[in-house]
DNA sequence: TTGTGTTTTACGACCTCC
DNA sequence: GGAGGTCGTAAAACACAA
């Protein structure tokens, strides 16, 4: 699951429609390995403090920040690939990076054990040929799989009326491009809590809002504990009678530290709140 | 084509922490 | 008081079976 949701969908971008039928040929197409992802649920904390935080990212962020709705629209991201499309070279050389340099890129990667699975994968798509205009890929067997730099073709548009939403309206919510996500998927594998200057960087270099990102991730973890959970009752109901379940990690609702996942990193953003518990989640 | 179920954005309410 | 956490939910987007 998780980034695999993606990966196996990569269907057609916003403001198509973003899922295809069916897990398709995924490893193929943006990651080696993609499988890598699939326990990422068992991510935990490396306190490897031997990795020194980066500094801030190079100058492919160099798209504005932008508030809320007026994010909309922005159908082409970043053509230096946003985060990880590294160089100007070759696609496949743009495409891999190795853990070194997501550290570089990183500022909290180290938060995080062992090799990153897609950084180990080491293929990511070809972000920097957007500029160049690249090819569509290949359909899938299936016929239904679009072009997996679809999004890459979609020229930046003025958000649409229709697109620039409130609730209130008739369409209150924009589908994210394949490459919003997988950003954005990436980043939640690396941490699920993210700090103020990554979300800023990631929304600018996605082309989203900062509160955009945020409540992606606060989606993405309750989907990861929607996802959890169900494991948990799967996992009791194969228990022999009379088993106990271990004691829920929280409960409550809200509280910044309340932090309600097992094994879960304690919910700090940015080193602005400096009081935090900075044994964990925190990382500069 | 349509009905139904699931997933994805987005928000409000409430909470904790500084 | 503000920021950001969870929880619950609305509604769009989507998958898929009938």
């Amino acid at each position: 699951m998780y980034v695999s949701y993606l990966l196996d969908k990569d269907g057609p971008m916003y403001p198509g429609p973003v899922r295809h039928s069916g897990g398709l040929n995924l490893a193929a197409q943006n990651f080696v390995g993609a499988p890598q992802y699939a326990d990422y649920g068992g991510y935990h904390v490396n306190l490897d403090s031997s990795q020194s935080p980066g500094t801030a990212w190079p100058a492919p962020y160099a798209a504005p920040l932008r508030d809320d709705w007026g994010a909309y629209g922005q159908g082409a991201p970043p053509a230096a690939g946003a985060v990880h499309g590294l160089n100007g070279g070759s696609p496949a050389a743009a495409m891999a990076y190795s853990p070194a340099e997501y550290h570089h890129h990183h500022p909290h990667a180290h938060h995080h054990a062992g090799p990153s699975p897609h950084c180990s994968a080491g293929v990511m798509q070809p972000l920097n040929a957007a500029a160049a205009g690249a090819a569509p890929e290949p359909l899938s067997p299936g016929g239904q799989r679009r072009g997996l730099c679809e999004w890459m073709r979609k020229p930046a548009q003025p958000p649409l009326s229709s697109q620039v939403k409130t609730r209130t309206k008739d369409k209150y919510r924009v589908v994210y491009t394949d490459h919003q996500r997988l950003e954005l998927e990436k980043e939640f594998h690396y941490s699920r809590y993210i700090t103020i200057r990554r979300k800023a960087e990631l929304a600018s270099s996605l082309g989203l809002s900062e509160r955009q990102v945020k409540i992606w991730f606060q989606n993405r973890r309750a989907k990861e504990r929607k996802i959890n959970k169900k494991k948990l009752q799967q996992a009791q109901r194969q228990q022999p009678p009379g088993w106990v379940p271990p004691p829920p990690s929280d409960s409550g609702r809200g509280g910044r530290s309340s932090g309600t996942f097992e094994n879960e990193p304690v919910p700090v953003t940015e080193g602005v709140r400096s009081g935090m518990n900075s044994s964990v989640g925190m990382s500069f």
